[in-house]
RNA sequence: GGAGGGGUGUCCGAGUGGCUAAAGGAGACGGGUUGUAAACCCGUUGGCGUACGCCUACGUUGGUUCGAAUCCAACUCCCUCCA
């Protein structure tokens, strides 16, 4: 029933993965032939990825499971560049100091999905910066840059749409395509590369190194594209209430992660746990079947899944043991942030909002007011009647605690010391 | 180099002398409904203060005026067209 011959393209058209392929046929049977290599590329941008960068590692880390060579291409060189790929504007640039403090950021993403070493199917961690900052402008110019028409790169649309609606694009950006496809050439000359995989905004910037390979080194060489993930209410994947979901642990703890997942909407709930779990399919079917509240049940798969993939089995069975704590049975999870108060002053007797502010559950002490009178803020799961509400000894719970909560999701411990 | 247009709150975007902490929208936060979902409805959305209030804010600096986001000058950054 197969309709695929090797199993990473059977896995990754079954799972959700591809959105374009230059050439699926051509790639499956090479992929089932023999073990190949295949690479995606991320810029430096941040000091970590978030969610929305997910579907490409789980692509890659489905690529090595599939008995393949993932390599990953870190974008050290071109992102001095800017890819326009997407955006209205040119980002700006970022200097050395800051690309490489991204760089070791990301790394440590990568090191939780992927296994590093020098086995035949282990990951291997490149920098395009290595090639591309000794280049020489007027030869690459005369080796490479013959191969790009201009005529041609007009009509990709990084380039068009932003052309289309009178918004710059500077030279620099211009130029990052071409980056792009030498990278790919050079990876295939060096290591043997046979494919590169990225988000479907990728797709022109892919197609181009696919060509370019084929013109200076004669070899035929893939490209494949993964959807853009939206939320089905049409929100961005990876955005949400406090910024983006980060996939390193110092930027967004795991109970948080965990929380992201398990809110996830309903109709996203079998489409994720295809890309974002390694559950088996029937698994999943059965799952995403699920109606009414038992949906919820799916959620928490996916959310405990998701987040041992990313932050291990440990920190995934606490948060959702804090999070069984502290939705459904209202009590205290360790794991909700804890913040120290010394003694004396909570006898004396603290202002609300004031307090609300030193945990955290509120930017200002004006955020604080609205959110009490708003009646979003409760001490020990009571709504406080009034902004200046003093929070006391009194207030310590039987734990010996002060629990304070701003809506329903957000809740942070008072330890007194 | 020349000509023109523009820089407003998290973002987009109104606003051409007092009624402007600044319309509208988006986003965000809170409440309701529910299932820690979506959709929908309501409220809030510069900072500080219990409150009367005070402070900071419309690219930067200075000026005109009783009073300026609004007028003037210089500077700066961005965009468009021409060369």
């Amino acid at each position: 029933m197969s309709a695929h011959k090797s199993e990473f393209i059977q896995s990754v058209v079954e799972r959700g993965y591809l959105h374009q392929c230059t050439d699926l046929e051509k790639f499956d049977a090479r992929a089932s032939e023999k073990s190949i290599s295949a690479y995606i590329g991320f810029d430096c941008t941040a000091s970590s990825l978030h969610a929305g960068s997910l579907v490409p590692i789980m692509l890659l880390r489905l690529l090595q499971k599939t008995g393949h060579k993932p390599f990953v291409l870190m974008g050290g060189g071109t992102t001095k560049v800017g890819d326009p790929s997407g955006k209205n504007d040119a980002r700006k640039l970022l200097d050395d100091e800051a690309i490489s403090a991204n760089m070791a950021g990301i790394k440590q993403v990568f090191e939780k999905f992927l296994t590093f070493g020098d086995g035949p199917t282990d990951a291997i961690m490149v920098n395009n910066d290595d090639w591309l900052s000794g280049l020489e402008y007027i030869s690459f110019l005369r080796d490479y840059g013959k191969h790009f028409s201009v005529n041609r790169m007009l009509t990709f649309d990084s380039v068009k749409l932003r052309l289309e609606r009178d918004q710059p694009l500077s030279f620099l950006e211009f130029n990052y395509m071409i980056l792009q496809a030498y990278d790919f050439m050079e990876l295939a000359r060096r290591m043997d590369c046979a494919a590169q995989m990225g988000g479907s905004d990728q797709w022109g910037n892919i197609v181009n190194g696919v060509d370019l390979t084929r013109r200076v080194l004669s070899k035929e060489v893939f490209g494949l594209t993964t959807p853009l993930l939206t939320t089905s209410s049409g929100a961005k994947m990876g955005k949400t209430a406090d910024g983006a979901v980060w996939l390193n642990e110092d930027m967004l703890s795991p109970y948080d992660y965990w929380q992201f997942w398990r809110n996830t909407e309903d109709a996203d709930v079998g489409r994720f746990l295809r890309l974002f779990t390694e559950l088996p399919l029937d698994e999943i079917t059965r799952l995403e079947a699920l109606e009414g509240a038992e949906i919820n049940d799916a959620k928490k798969v996916l959310a405990d899944t998701a987040t041992a993939l990313c932050h291990g089995e440990v920190a995934s069975t606490a948060a959702r043991q804090t999070a069984e704590t502290t939705f459904e049975q209202g009590g205290l999870g360790d794991k909700l942030p804890t913040f120290d108060v010394e003694r004396a002053r909570l006898d004396e007797g603290i202002p609300a909002f004031q307090l609300f502010r030193e945990v955290e559950l509120a930017s200002s002490g004006g955020e604080a007011r609205r959110l009490i009178k708003g009646g979003g803020a409760k001490v020990n799961d009571v709504a406080l009647p009034s902004e200046v509400h003093v929070v006391t000894t009194n207030d310590l719970n039987s734990d010996g605690v002060i629990k304070l909560s701003a809506g329903k999701k957000r809740h942070a411990l008072v330890n007194v010391i």
